[in-house]
DNA sequence: CCGAACAGGGAACTCAGTTCCCTGCCGGGA
DNA sequence: TCCCGGCAGGGAACTGAGTTCCCTGTTCGG
């Protein structure tokens, strides 16, 4: 259940150890943590896993990958929990549950994502990995809200502020509890951090939505304009539906 | 033509800018924009510009470096900006404007931003590099809010969210500038998408109230759409503004 | 006129990441 | 049983970014 293809065999005498991606990841943070990331190379770690160098990159595009194990399957779970079909009430209200899928990983391991924190926080090159990861993160959740949206201009606006701003409140909470050693409440504080979001941009779904249909249609007009215009606007976003 | 002109001029007191260093940024973007970023080496770069390897990473820590040029001094403009003694009526109307020095900077050469910006588009390692960019940016806006607020759990966390927007709000509008290849008017584009935020976050309008303007708003709707939608559609509309 | 400071050049090195090719292992057929 | 094709892993050698060390010429102050 813990992994997509073949290698199903049951555990022969000389496969006692587990998976090699797993002792990869092993060798590596022991390394990590008592020399540091920049004075460990990739050799240093294949040597202490007893593996082949170019073995270490079928697993790992890069030395940074390493680092972060887990990411990929987690932003496959968030972009899969966006997909599938459920009757969302407030988008806004959905991605910050898909941002709470995230700060779930981190929680599973505690130690193992505080001792990666220590390591990214003092290595820039680190840091600007975990940046390109958070990115995509963004992307699929601004992603979602645009497709929930009109497409209008404003709405990608929107779409690309709330991405960022639930992004945000995840990462400052997330910090808070890495702080801490993990020691604080994790859920609590993502919780926190992201009612703010939701009480800024989200809507109360108090009232259940009786019908599918959902034309609505707004105009702003100041005083002045002649009502031709109010006219010409009313007429305009109706043919946008 | 691989010699730089003017290159053993005799350096002008003012002009605090080597030429070499430009020679390089220009020989450089000669060669990623028909060759490509990945597919030029650094010794293809130096062969170009007539200078030694060493005195490319002399100007340059790094080859992502010579494409983003003047990010190092912006940053410091910024901060310059934000350290700056002034009577600061509204703080996210202060971190909207040091935002519009970043567009500023873009503004200034659009051919070569648009050139930039094609080749980040395709190039992971430079987007990966952006980011981390931004990065700085958006820290830099956020240790400023930070120090105007009470220093709570709660304004930290309003620090991050409102940089992460402003900073949001700014590159959908410099990327859709940019998609346009600089034919729109940049300034605007910022303005409505600051705008949005400082709606949202700011304690001050954006938009000084002009004298006796009042807006109408008039809001159409099927009567299934639930609330959220009604809410959606009138903050677009005003954004839209 | 001398020497320190300094910009630039260049060879050689480290290490990440890639390419090419080899080996051993397994399962499925004829 | 033998053969064959696929495949995980290994290893050598290569490319290219970034660094280290040291050399050269110029400039400028004393």
């Amino acid at each position: 259940m813990n992994e997509a293809p073949g290698r199903r065999e049951p555990a022969d005498a000389t496969t006692v150890r587990p998976p090699m991606r797993d002792a990869l990841v092993g060798a590596a943070f022991q390394l990590f943590l008592e020399r540091g990331y920049e004075e460990t190379t990739v050799d240093d770690i294949v040597a202490l896993a007893g593996v082949g160098r170019r073995s270490f990159f079928r697993y790992f595009p890069s030395k940074e990958d390493v680092v972060f194990p887990d990411h990929e399957r987690c932003l496959a779970d968030m972009t899969a929990f966006l997909d599938e079909e459920a009757d969302v009430q407030d988008p806004v209200q959905r991605v910050c549950d898909a941002a709470r899928l995230v700060l779930r990983m981190y929680a599973e391991n505690p130690t193992f994502s505080v001792q990666r924190y220590r390591l990214t926080k003092k290595v820039p090159g680190l840091r600007a990995y975990e940046l390109s990861v958070v990115w995509r993160y963004e992307r699929a959740l601004a992603e979602y809200l645009r497709r929930r949206s009109t497409g209008a201009r404003a709405d990608t606006l929107r779409a690309d502020v709330v991405a960022a701003a639930v992004v945000a409140a995840h990462n400052n909470a997330l910090r808070s509890w890495l702080r801490s050693d993990g020691t604080k409440d994790a859920e609590a504080a993502v919780d926190q951090a992201l009612g703010y979001v939701q009480n800024t941009f989200g809507s109360a779904p108090a009232e259940p939505a009786r019908a599918g249909a959902e034309d609505v249609v707004v105009v702003v007009s100041r005083r002045g304009a002649p009502m031709w215009r109010v006219v010409q606007e009313i007429e305009s976003a109706f043919a946008r539906n």
